[in-house]
RNA sequence: GGCGCGAUAGCAAAUCGGUUAUGCCCCGGAUUGCAAAUCCGGUUAGCCCAGUUCGACUCUGGGUCGCGCCUCCA
């Protein structure tokens, strides 16, 4: 049975699907003006964590994750650049694409584009309007307002009372309420042709919010089963959200007005404990990571903290990260990558899955991953070690051959094979005459070139340090 | 200021009201010509102060410190 932590109810609750064996999940993707970052990455990884294992649990999974590709800072880079939005997006939607593989993220079911889904968030807009909760403000801006809307804040646990105390709200004009969030954005002079739609509000372009419940409600209907993404969007986009979709469905009695049941959200990157953000101007992008690091070791790195938990990013600890991945594939030597079913009765797997049935916790599933590892090691157990890449592919590890991931790490500017084996047989031959200097020279030189050898009754096999 | 989250050994990170987490590092042993890998064993825990309990790292209350949201943010 698995259990799910749900903002919504600040609790672990069990998860119950709406239709049985079938699960609807939406998750709030990239706005596409740069290269994505170690905190995309985390996103990304969690939840394509969670796809693989409500899929491995049996359910029929359709996950979405939309692109944002129009929006303030779309259009500025737009301008900055001198080019057009549609050429600036496709070029960072191919970049993230190109991340998200090498990270060994599959691509959701639908990938849609806010561009594409105008017409689907007027008809919300409209409806909300039809409800009382939308506005025309003086300058042409289509407003929410927020608190016609009962139960605005439920999600966040923020009253309206306690946002208009704080001090960082600000007032803003044309609106009737400070909190009120704008639905339309009219159409600016200066701004390309290309990021105005038209509209029964005159010509103009969407806000943030609204294209998340025009999505959502689009592919998976008005009412879906989990709603995810970054810590940071609770408040103020995904609150908004359910003002948005409950908001317009309100009479409704399909849906009961319900938008979204389990909410999950993800802890942050951090880096020298501080939020990893644009803003702080303290991120790494994914491709500046792994220019440094394997995609695998990166892609472990993250499971190998609770998904609610923060997580530091340092050199030190992917390096961490790296050697014990490394254990992993060094029990998996002798077993060649093979697709093949995990056995859940073993007692691994129990664990494994137990562990991941609370609320996806992956370092506790990995505890048992290593466990495992050590009775592979112990007893020479294949199938013990098919079980251990099986459980590993649950997690979108562990699928690479071992001696590939063993030999082929970071060998930017390192040994190639052929002279590594040419010293590995020179060697060799030291060693048969007894020339133990000589042979220790050799292994002392291919160490400091990063370069391990491992003597076996197998013969003599090389890793990269 | 409002709301929320966290504090576990040298580092990272889980579980749990009483029984070895796990990985990295370190020490000892086995193995090896010597190593590496592996195996066996070991050292290092639970921010502070009270309370509940036969017993608390785990529950409750109060501190302290750190972080996040309240503004674009994954």
């Amino acid at each position: 049975m698995l259990k799910i932590y749900n903002t919504l109810s600040r609790d672990k609750q069990e998860f119950i699907p709406i239709e049985p064996n079938k699960v609807r999940m939406y998750v709030c993707g990239m706005t596409v003006y740069d290269y994505c970052h170690a905190g995309h990455a985390r996103v990304m990884v969690v939840f394509d964590m969670v796809y693989r294992w409500l899929k491995a649990s049996g359910y029929d999974v359709t996950y979405v994750r939309n692109i944002t590709d129009i929006d303030d800072k779309i259009i500025k880079r737009a301008l900055e650049n001198n080019e057009s939005i549609h050429v600036l997006t496709q070029r960072f939607i191919d970049a993230m694409h190109e991340d998200e593989r090498a990270l060994g993220v599959l691509p959701p079911d639908h990938e849609p584009r806010a561009t594409e889904y105008v017409p689907q968030m007027l008809a919300i807009i409209a409806q909300l309007e039809k409800n009382g909760l939308a506005y025309r403000a003086d300058d042409g801006d289509v407003n929410y307002a927020v608190r016609k809307f009962e139960g605005y804040g439920k999600l966040s646990g923020k009253s309206l009372e306690d946002l208009r105390a704080g001090e960082r709200v600000d007032v803003a004009d044309n609106k009737n309420d400070p909190l009120d969030f704008v639905l339309w954005k009219h159409a600016k002079d200066g701004e390309p042709a290309e990021v105005k739609w038209d509209s029964p509000w005159g010509a103009g372009r969407p806000g943030w919010h609204i294209e998340c419940s025009a999505m959502s409600s689009e592919l998976l209907g008005k009412h879906f089963d989990i709603h995810g993404g970054g810590a940071d969007l609770q408040f103020p986009h995904h609150e908004n959200e359910i003002a948005q979709s409950e908001g317009a469905v309100l009479h409704d009695e399909k849906c009961k007005g319900r938008f979204v049941n389990y909410w999950i959200h993800n802890g942050f990157v951090r880096v020298d404990n501080e939020k990893m953000s644009k803003s702080l101007g303290n991120f790494f992008t994914i491709r500046e990571v792994l220019q440094k690091f394997n995609a695998e070791v990166f892609r472990f790195f993250i499971l190998r903290a609770h998904y609610r938990s923060p997580l530091n990013y340092s050199d030190m600890h992917i390096d961490d990260a790296k050697t014990a991945l490394t254990r992993l594939y060094t029990a998996l030597k002798s077993s060649p990558p093979a697709t093949v079913q995990v056995d859940w009765q073993e007692q691994h797997a129990q664990r494994f899955k137990a562990a991941m049935d609370d609320d996806f916790n992956t370092p506790e599933a990995m505890a048992a991953l290593f466990d495992l590892a050590n009775e592979v090691n112990k007893k020479f157990d294949m199938k013990l070690a098919r079980q251990l890449r099986a459980l590993g592919g649950v997690l979108g590890l562990l699928q690479r051959d071992a001696q590939e991931f063993l030999q082929g790490d970071m060998s930017a500017g390192g040994m190639s094979e052929a002279e590594i084996q040419a010293q590995i047989t020179a060697r060799n031959a030291a060693k048969q005459a007894k020339n133990y200097a000589e042979s220790d020279r050799i292994r002392k030189d291919l160490l400091a070139a990063g370069i391990v050898l491992e003597d076996s009754a197998a013969g003599t096999s090389w890793r990269r340090a």
